[in-house]
DNA sequence: GGGATAGTTCGATGATTGTCGAACTATTTC
DNA sequence: GAAATAGTTCGACAATCATCGAACTATCCC
């Protein structure tokens, strides 16, 4: 059972953040993200054109930076925002992002 | 007479100024620059220990990205965030990454 | 167990980035 | 005009990054 943890929210740094989001795929997934619910990270559904292993990093940058946390169903993986976190570290920057 | 062309506030695009927010000098610049008065470019004041180039270096991008406007009178430049613009265009935006 | 499916990790590659020092441009002052 | 001042531009360098294909891990289903 692999384990894809996600840091405290009080050790996430905006530089961090910041960079995070400064990709246009990866501002993208967070604006689809964007109302908390989780997501399946399966390729059909996010309409970018890139390979499985380039989704898997761009996941994985995104939950490093402390945006997103994983969710583990069997073989199935799902992808959330931590938006309540976020606007409680952040308040203002998710909507700001997302464009409301 | 040198020229320092900001561009037109309807071509700037978000993941661009995402990817200039995106370094800690940078973030710094624009918090001291917050309230939208103009600051002299000279070094001291902006407490970060880089030298001239790198500086110059970091005004361009921000100013590229169009966060940002020069004013040049003499040899001295100062730099002005455009807040009015960018709280137009990116509603919070700069009030979430400033921690208003 | 064997095959299929979902996703990650690894190594490589080319592009971009932050930094510096040196040279340069423009302006002010003597 | 010469010297000083404020800032930019130009290589160069090391570090980081986005991307890919191939190999790998883990799970589900027959």
């Amino acid at each position: 059972m692999p384990d894809y943890p996600s840091p405290d929210m009080a050790d996430v740094d905006l530089v961090e953040v910041m960079k995070a989001l400064a990709d246009p795929i990866r501002l993208h997934i967070v604006r689809v993200l964007a109302d908390g619910e989780p997501k399946a990270k399966s390729l059909e559904g996010w309409g970018v054109d890139v390979t499985k292993s380039t989704m898997a990093h761009h996941f994985r940058i995104l939950r490093e930076a402390g945006l997103t946390h994983t969710l583990i169903d069997g073989r199935r993986h799902e992808i959330q925002l931590r938006r309540a976190e976020l606007d409680a570290k952040f308040p203002g920057l998710i909507a700001a992002i997302v464009g409301e």
